[in-house]
DNA sequence: AAAAAGATGTGCT
DNA sequence: GCACATCTTTTTC
């Protein structure tokens, strides 16, 4: 998904840029992720196809997820960071910054920035007029790192951090 | 019913 | 670098 885009409009505007760091929360033998104990009312989107998108809350802030296997098998991608590219003066005034490398520096702050909430939890990003993922590259080859995943507390030796080498826009 | 934990971010030192 | 705000979900009593 690195290299990948994300785009979301909101009345008329689209907000987004170029996927740079995400993490892997895999559907068996992952502690870490939501779907370890199973199918419950909250994360029961992270269940459904590949290509939706999971919204959920944490320190009253939300994380964005995409969903990468088959249905019923709980497997998701969280995305954590991104380039800005797309109104990139819609999201300055979201976030409260001018400085572009503090506009999409972290889960939550990339929801803030393209205005994504708990009412876009299971919307189909491969359909979706208004959310979306997009190739703006097909031709281009990215190099990407992997490392340990960032703040949490169990399976922390799993090497499901994904980032774009050389990329100024990570979280960390 | 109550309390704690959580895939976080910010502000202050 | 550390404390803590803030709120939903999960766990405990």
């Amino acid at each position: 998904m690195i290299g990948k885009a994300i785009i979301h409009k909101v009345d008329g505007t689209w907000t987004g840029g170029l996927i740079v760091e995400t993490e892997a929360y895999l559907a068996v033998d992952d502690l870490a992720s939501h779907s370890a104990r199973g199918l419950t009312k909250s994360n029961a989107s992270m269940f459904a196809a590949a290509g939706t998108l999971y919204v959920y809350p944490i320190h009253a802030k939300y994380c964005m997820n995409v969903v990468t296997e088959s249905e019923g098998s709980g497997a998701a991608v969280l995305l954590r960071a991104i380039e800005p590219i797309w109104g990139i003066d819609a999201m300055q005034i979201r976030r409260g910054h001018d400085d572009i490398r503090r506009l999409t520096r972290g889960p939550a702050m990339l929801c803030q920035a393209l205005q994504v909430d708990r009412r876009l939890d299971g919307h189909d990003l491969i359909r979706s007029k208004s959310i979306r993922l997009a190739s703006i590259a097909d031709n281009q080859s990215f190099e990407v790192d992997d490392a340990p995943r960032i703040g949490i507390s169990k399976a922390q030796d799993l090497p499901l951090r994904f980032t774009l080498r050389g990329s100024r826009f990570l979280s960390r």
